[in-house]
DNA sequence: CCAAAAATGGACCGGCAAGTCCAGAATGAG
DNA sequence: CTCATTCTGGACTTGCCGGTCCATTTTTGG
């Protein structure tokens, strides 16, 4: 039942799954119980079962696609105009401070290494987030090279491949070591490559 | 007690931890128990808490310094010598090869997740890994700047520090997807990069 | 060959946390 | 109003799994 009927069940059904959110982030999933989630959001194990009949890993699930969905929303709205450097430059800030802020829990990751396998919707969670993730890069990349500002041989669709990998690094680095010069790294390094096509076409 | 006294103790201690993470990688961290390591090694409980009298966190700590390690000497005898262009692309190749055949269980990340705050030593294994693995890349780089193939101005440290974010970030990806595109994507840029900055200068 | 130490086998315990159940309170439709 | 539906509370069950314990066997050092 991933819809409830009435407005109430739908505001009860937000509020676990925020509640089990923050507690997700403040724990980590392995050291998080049903009563954690209980406690946090003020409800009963019977509604807890009641808005998830598949039990923990349903709730989890939605919790994924919650934390997912504020990956994105996080970054605007820079990510959605990078049409300038200064807009690039910005929104590079932004990763690195939210992440910086997020510190060293990694919802998501560890959120479907507890699901993964056993929940199909899971794994396309992550595909649609990387998905539509490079491809707000891509755009913007071509948003360049629409203006002038970079190269049209360069190969966006590679770059920006490269770079949501980079991120994806940097930021799993940081989580690890508690260093965010990895993605730093990774973030000026794609900026510095972009900008270098723009004067590189001109060495003809 | 992470050293046995006597030759066979050593040996079963091993045992122990290869057949640990054999099983760790196939059904991941979190579904599997003492009892299935103990299955699968031909042990005794009794001998798990013998030789990691802490229990399982000491023991998964054991196998991911054990995956830790595999990490490093799978890319050999390519990592250590990227003085040419050649060695540059094999090592590359084996990067992809080794994960394509990993497959989508990232034995030392889910290992982290789970031991992760509670154990001290679980940061450093990672961090050093890490840092090892930068430090051969850097010096890839700096060989390839000796033979005069590379731009001395090019900012190796960064660019190993992006390499680097790359590689895990397209690995963790791949982890997700089953796509490989992004691992080779960052590989490959990076490999540009490099091969650009040596015509680069000559553009004077 | 013989103590002492190390290694092994496996029964057993205890707690914890997921999941069940049902009774009762709110809500909404007509 | 009233009856069905939805929502809520919380006690209870159940199975699992990490960890303990001790008896027994094997190895080692002298």
């Amino acid at each position: 039942m991933p819809d409830a009927p009435t407005a109430k069940g739908r505001a009860t059904r937000a509020r676990i799954v925020e509640g089990a959110a923050e507690v997700l982030r403040e724990q980590g999933v392995v050291f998080t119980t049903l009563d954690d989630i209980r406690g946090r959001t003020g409800t009963s194990k019977s509604q807890l079962f009641h808005y998830f009949p598949d039990g923990k890993d349903e709730l989890l699930l939605a919790v994924a696609q919650f934390e997912a969905d504020r990956v994105l929303a996080d970054q605007q709205p820079h990510l959605g105009s990078l049409d300038s450097w200064e807009s690039w430059y910005r929104w590079r800030d932004a990763v690195v401070e939210r992440y910086e802020r997020q510190g060293d829990e990694c919802p998501l990751g560890s959120l479907f290494l507890q699901v993964g396998r056993s929940r199909p919707g899971s794994r396309a969670i992550v595909t649609e987030l990387m998905r539509q993730w490079q491809e707000q890069l891509a755009r913007g990349m071509r948003a360049l090279q629409a203006g002038g500002l970079v190269s049209p041989a360069f190969d966006v669709d590679r770059a920006a491949a490269a770079l949501l990998a980079g991120i994806q690094g940097g930021v799993a680095i940081m989580m690890s070591t508690g260093d965010t010069s990895h993605l730093e790294a990774a973030l000026d390094n794609a900026i510095e490559n972009l900008r270098a096509s723009a004067t590189g076409h001109t060495g003809k």
